[in-house]
RNA sequence: CGGGAAGUAGCGCAGGCCGGUAGCGCACCUGGUUUGGGACCAGGGGGUCGCAGGUUCGAAUCCUGUCUUCCCGACCA
């Protein structure tokens, strides 16, 4: 048992906390709700950055950058979009600070700097950039545009915590404008497939593929389409968005273009993101009481080897094997680090890595290389063996996959054993009490009622599935007819 | 933003009622012995007691304000 990780069972709040901190991915700053993502948990993030971003581009976008201010006048253009952010915008009102006359030393706001027009900071793109898009379309000919952006957004809320909500968070936010709606539902669509390929593939996390109920829809949106992954408390967490933007901002910034008839058309847009919430994502779904479990292909280190040895003699002969297999494994392209800091003993080094999510130890010691065996341990089933260390780089490299591959099938089998079906109130409760999840339940299709089950239970909608079987059924609410069931869970 | 708890060395905590030299464990530094699951011995360094005011001869301790974090609630496209 780790010493310093409390048990999920014990308190799954703290125990995330606890992991988010000790295996140094992000730590509390001095602004309130913002984090410092460390050094350890920022090479996480650059891995998941650089595998979508090469997916963004070979699906033909582009990146750029728009500003972190938006003028008032343009956030307020789109009324929907500009109400849904309203609550938890930063605003800047000054330009300027100056020296304290009461208070030496100190400084104040100048009164005499106010904006004429306030600053918000960008809660999210789409006002800036579809006023900037306004001068970048004229014709059909300058369609489509498919730009990215990785940016950092700020949303005041009310209550944070490390990488699922905080007020400054950084993200991807793809923005694209089509000549038509089948174009850009397309797009929207396309982009949810790469997010969920992305997920399963190299976060090892299945999602469940749908589309929000108005009522959770993107404020601004024609219909927002999400990946939602499970928690291993039983809770959902939406792990990505897509939206289908219809023409709102196009007319909302008066963005038109000339059709190959020369006719003025409004233009389609989507905008889509995912954000550093993936790694809270990543943490929950994976990690046990000793410590943070990465999926190899995400992994900052894939492999550490840990000497055993006594003396400089013993020590010398291992670090000269050693070299051996990092060179392999570097020729394999596999990311390994070779420990032979003498400060610290092998057991604490093997707790370290455990508590890293290092996927792959070996442990290397005087014993092994006279038999020429090395000790193997992989860090998702804790189980250790003893191999030969012929050809040891081409097991390893093979044994990440096969770790890649056993977490996803562990995380499939927990999805899939939680989502469950509920034919009335009564089970729907002690579903959601007793076992959590997915709760598979027919719903009328009305906002009173999706928000009247909220207040009962404290679980939402989370999507409608994509390729929903259709099923006769009346909803557990209301017992109005319904023709297909849709997915509640309670959610981060 | 409401209700509760907390903030003292890098980390975890004691001290606080009852004001009077700021402590313990881990970590850190030096030396030595060690090294197959979080080593041991000896010596040593490190603090504006979250911050700002106030009471007092004197404040970690009492009072007021404020900031940050955690838990519960409200909020969360």
């Amino acid at each position: 048992m780790s010493k310093e990780i409390t048990s999920r069972e014990q308190d799954y709040s703290q125990w995330y906390n606890d992991i988010v901190v000790k295996a140094d991915l992000a730590d509390h700053s001095a602004v309130r709700g913002c984090m410092v993502i460390k050094p350890y948990g920022f090479a996480l993030w650059e891995n998941m950055r650089d595998v979508l971003d090469r997916m963004f581009k070979d699906t033909g976008h582009v990146n750029a950058y728009f500003p972190l201010f938006v003028p008032k006048s343009l956030f307020e253009a789109e009324e929907k979009n500009a109400e849904g952010f309203a609550k938890e915008c930063a605003i800047v009102t000054h330009y300027r600070l100056k020296t304290d006359p009461d208070n030496k030393g100190k400084l104040i706001v100048d009164p005499e700097a106010k904006l004429e027009e306030e600053l918000v900071v960008r809660p999210t793109s789409e006002a800036i950039i579809w006023n900037t898009y306004k001068g970048w379309i004229q014709s059909h000919r300058d369609l489509p545009i498919l730009v990215n952006q990785w940016a950092n957004v700020v949303r005041w809320e009310m209550r944070t915590r490390l990488f699922l909500r905080t007020a400054e968070f950084l993200w991807q936010e793809g923005h694209t404008a089509h000549a038509t709606k089948d174009e850009a539902i397309e797009e929207t669509r396309q982009m949810l497939n790469v997010y969920s390929t992305f997920v399963e593939e190299y976060m090892a996390l299945p999602v469940i593929r749908g589309v929000k109920t108005p009522g959770e829809r993107f404020a601004g949106a024609e219909d927002t389409y999400c990946i939602e992954a499970l928690m291993q408390d039983g809770k959902a967490l939406q792990a990505g968005t897509s939206h289908f933007l219809g023409q709102n901002f196009a007319k909302a910034f008066d963005v038109k273009f000339a059709n190959r008839e020369n006719q003025l058309e409004y233009v389609w847009a989507t905008s889509w993101g995912v954000s550093t919430r993936l790694i809270g994502a990543l943490v929950m779904a994976h990690s046990d009481d000793e410590g943070l479990v990465l999926p190899p292909r995400l992994a900052p280190l894939q492999v550490v080897i840990v000497p055993i040895y006594k003396g400089d003699e013993q020590k010398a002969l291992i670090d000269a094997k050693a070299g051996e297999i990092v060179a392999d494994l570097k020729r394999l392209g596999v990311r390994v680090k070779y420990d032979n800091n003498d400060n610290n003993r092998p057991g604490w080094k093997f707790a370290e890595y455990e508590k890293k999510g290092v996927p792959v130890r070996l442990a290397l010691g005087a014993r092994d290389l006279e038999k020429n065996m090395v000790e193997i341990a992989r860090r998702d089933t804790r189980e250790k063996q003893t191999i030969s260390l012929e050809g040891i780089a081409q097991h390893v490299d093979s044994l990440l996959l096969d770790i890649q591959h056993a977490m996803f099938r562990k995380a499939k089998a927990y999805q899939e054993e939680h989502i469950t079906p509920a034919n009335s109130m009564e089970e729907f409760v002690k579903l959601l009490d007793e076992k959590g999840g997915f709760i598979a339940a027919h719903w009328d299709g009305t906002d009173e009622t999706e928000q009247a089950i909220k207040e009962k239970t404290k679980a939402t909608i989370r999507c409608i599935p994509l390729d929903n079987p259709q099923e006769e059924g009346v909803c557990i609410l209301t017992g109005k007819p319904s023709t297909q069931r849709v997915l509640f869970a309670r959610a981060y």
